[in-house]
DNA sequence: CTGAAAGCGCTTACAG
DNA sequence: CTGAAAGCGCTTACAG
């Protein structure tokens, strides 16, 4: 069943001169049938469709981009030194919401492992080279050498995370700062007198802004906020800095914790001295990740949106690309509480 | 400082053009020189490079591509469906590999989510557009939908791990079964006379070639080989087979765990029932993944080098495009034995 | 070793 | 609504 009208091309695809031809139109006529354009026919379009159809056409996107300068494929650019980015939840729970949402859109995913180290190493090479229209930033350390890279690049480009420095370059990012302070009020509200912190690094925008949040969060209370330990989100960096917690302030009745895994880690030694989650100490974490609901006791945590996170990035950068005007420079996605057996 | 030589184009970026024309010499010799090609005169070259130097040229990749029918760029397909693929840390680490071979072959990795439970959702349509030059695909499960439509786009192909169905496509895999007899083995050598297994999914290569590398392993020994439970390479599954395992062999003194996961699950019933590791049980487990170094205690293994996996993926891929003949159809990479705290 | 020319497969003013 | 033609920026036989 070698119908020759499906396979007149003998390997090599078809082209569009070829439907064309089937069509008896003229290429530019298939050209705008094909892409939707208006002013064509209903006659020349239902021919055009047909022609496609049995000859089964599909657009070459390497000669459409070099005729309209569009390449139909954006970057993800990670920073390859943080060992874990990639296989972090969180990363990969981004990824899935960009990834959604540019394949609804029709575009590709480029997906780029930058090593930081070195200032231009070639891995960032392409985007010079014109195979992407924009580019997405995800990163939580180093940046600043990234970004510097990408700006110089003078692709459109959206982060993840508010950028510590460089407020020029939009940005997309969950709401900590309300985020941390409902749940500074949340504790406040069930009672406790005595409210802690254990916080993420200073260095980090996510860090800064949780605390911050708490902060505001408390101040209603009239509760000092001196009781702040810092760690760098790791459950042992959790476990330690609740230690350290207890030690200077020992009549504590309550902590927040900047993220879920460290959390777990705070309630581990809780638990370890003896003390009993939520009666001595309640606890919120923050990130509602999958260990809060899977701890012992279920973990109280304000949720981000982090599918959402990826999808807006994307929504935002393909907003920029199309020449909408008006366009937030940044956006800052809502926060939930939910509250579980910690509190 | 607005040098004119420097920026002669107006914010559009140069053409092979601009740079054959300021080095003194035709498109065609400047294409030479640019790409390596031999016979171009030491002086052509010589005045060639100092151009691109000047005006800070880059070879615009769409066009090459339209013109060598190369992309330069490779796809990655993994299975959406399968939540956790992305957030793997195997999967992320065969992703560094492939991500480094083809950094450094100044490929580009675009990947793609396929959504395997349509039969054509559209996001393998770009693959048919003539976007990469070939496709590497990792996904355990669904394997045959998603390879089905691969090789229906006729690009070159190579899969991670021993594809069960479709003897005829290229993969790259760890060397399960000789892991796993080298891990039986080991057992029988420190003097262990009931060894059982608990061994992954029947339906995953990876499960069915480390079971069949046990029995191997063991038949030396004349040992029987029936103590056999199934897991689903998650902790709680190699918890709960271990319970199944120790009510129906009682006896048993040593159990193959065929993931490192499954055998930090296992552990944690010996423990809980008041079973000594290594003592009364002695245990292998097999990856050598971030866990196995960490359990208490430490857990002797089976290493596989999940990078070079990745690697030689894409070494594999490259190859065949560039029309090396004689390729082996399919490679397995040696395993390891890791000698540690639970044998 | 070099250059003029054709070609890769599309899109898009421009002039009907 | 339609077509002839130019153009996107490169590569590569072909003929010197």
């Amino acid at each position: 069943m070698n119908d020759p009208a499906k396979a007149p091309t003998a390997g090599r695809p078809p082209t569009l001169d070829e439907v064309a031809k089937a069509a008896g139109v003229s290429r530019a006529t298939a050209s705008r049938a094909i892409n939707g354009l208006p002013y064509v026919s209903s006659t020349a379009r239902a021919a055009v469709e047909r022609a496609v159809e049995n000859l089964g056409y599909r657009t070459n996107q390497v000669a459409r981009s070099l005729a309209t300068k569009r390449t139909g494929s954006i970057a993800l650019v990670v920073s390859e030194s943080e060992k874990f980015v990639v296989s972090d939840p969180f990363f990969a729970r981004i990824m899935r919401g960009i990834s959604g949402s540019l394949g609804e859109n029709g575009l590709q995913l480029s997906l780029i492992m930058a090593k930081e180290q070195h200032g231009d190493d070639g891995s960032l090479r392409s985007l010079r080279e014109g195979h992407v229209d924009g580019v997405l930033l995800v990163s939580v350390h180093g940046w600043d050498t990234l970004a510097g890279q990408l700006l110089a690049s003078g692709l459109p480009l959206v982060v993840c995370g508010r950028p510590l420095t460089r407020a020029d370059v939009p940005y997309v990012d969950a709401d900590n700062f309300n985020g941390a302070s409902m749940a500074a009020r949340h504790l406040v509200d069930i009672g406790r007198r005595r409210v802690a912190t254990i916080a993420g690094p200073r260095d980090m925008s996510v860090g800064i802004d949780r605390l911050s949040g708490f902060r505001r969060g408390l101040a209603s209370s009239g509760q000092p906020t001196d009781a702040v330990e810092h760690g760098d989100f790791t459950m042992a960096s959790g476990e330690a800095a609740m230690r350290r917690l207890l030690e200077a302030h020992p009549d504590l009745d309550a902590v927040f914790v900047a993220s879920d895994l460290m959390a777990v880690g705070a309630m581990r030694f809780l638990q370890a001295i003896g003390k009993r989650v939520p009666e001595d100490v309640a606890v919120v974490g923050f990130d509602d990740s999958d260990v809060a609901a899977t701890a012992v006791p279920p973990l109280t945590t304000i949720r981000q949106p982090v599918e959402e996170l990826g999808r807006t990035m994307a929504w935002r950068l393909l907003a920029q690309l199309a020449g909408d005007s008006d366009l937030p420079p940044s956006i800052l996605l809502p926060t939930e509480f939910v509250g579980r057996a910690t509190t």
